[in-house]
DNA sequence: ACCTGAACACCGTTCAAGT
DNA sequence: ACCTGAACACCGTTCAAGT
């Protein structure tokens, strides 16, 4: 059989990624290479290239694999505003989860955002708090870009570099209010 | 002499890194190599060593160079807002005009941030639009943060996918005005 | 079908030796 | 003081060969 230098099971895709997202987590997008993860699964590295086209595409799976993870609020009929902040307390938590991915995913446009109900959701909203339409998507990219930003700055320490958890809690309680009161004025809200 | 194997002056800082910044504007941070760039200069690799600590030092310097070239609004009394507003305009020229740089700035807390004038454009006009000083830190960072996020999601093309530039010149316009409506809205503005 | 070893074309960096 | 060649410890990936 073709199972030789490994303990018992064949080497599974599954299990690739489960243990390419570990990595990852641990030591950062560069610190996954192919041949540590092969050396992790008790693997030839050249087994990998079975299951796997190449390192690009393995963390194009994971972040698709990250991005299921995302909790989206439903739509239930709660105020848009609370859903909105909602939908950015899930990027946020997310993002923490796996904070390298998230960095590689903000820097990667062929990762989350496409098909994502992330989409749908700000859709949703916006339009329940009056963005007309010829606006939605515009708004839709800014408020997704603007939510990017603090995660990925805050994952970096680039922000709340002055003070604890708690104070960039606040901070991204302020940076939401700012956005909801940026567009309960610039339109007439239809609640 | 000492100069041997180079065509007639010899290595300087200034050479390396304004060659180092062409590379990285050219192919990415990543396409840099300390080879290619000692290749380009017509030198040892290893000669480069005299002159740079590590590859990782030569691009901190880089982006300190970068940084440099924003071009900062004066404090000559023109309203918050459209301070705020040039502010952005200056960041996202900057991100075009280095986006590889300025997409690892973004995700390296050690470079623009810390000493340079943006903080202070920042604290500036918040002041002058009423956030109150125990909210001036937060929304000074969740601004920049926004703005960061806005224009590196566009270099990556994750903004504005569907449309041509002016497009996207229309969705930062909307972007910031979202902003500016939020800051006015949560606070009386001293005009 | 799945796995492997050797090999190729790359990296950043150290170190001892040259002028 | 500044430069260099050889070497070390890494990369991702191809390819022909094994079972």
């Amino acid at each position: 059989m073709a199972v030789s230098a490994r303990r018992g099971r064949a080497l599974s895709t599954e299990e690739i990624y489960l243990t390419a997202l570990r990595l990852v987590d641990e030591g950062g997008v560069d610190g996954l290479s192919m041949r540590k993860l092969a050396a992790e699964l008790d693997v030839n590295p050249m087994s990998l290239y079975h299951h796997v086209d190449s390192k690009t595409a393995l963390i194009s799976q994971l972040c698709a694999m990250a991005a299921n993870r995302l909790e989206l609020p439903p739509d239930d009929g709660t105020p848009w505003q609370d859903q909105l902040r909602a939908l950015g307390h899930a990027e946020r938590r997310l993002a923490k989860l796996h904070p390298a991915l998230w960095s590689y995913i903000s820097s990667h446009p062929e990762s989350l955002h496409k098909e994502s109900g992330v989409w749908q959701v700000l859709t949703r909203n916006l339009l329940a708090a009056g963005v007309p339409a010829t606006e939605l998507d515009a708004t839709c990219e800014a408020l997704f870009a603007f939510v990017s930003g603090f995660v990925t700055a805050e994952n970096n320490q680039t922000i709340g570099f002055r003070a604890g958890t708690e104070d960039v809690d606040r901070t991204f309680e302020i940076a939401v209010d700012i956005i909801l009161a940026g567009l309960s004025h610039r339109h007439s809200p239809a609640t």
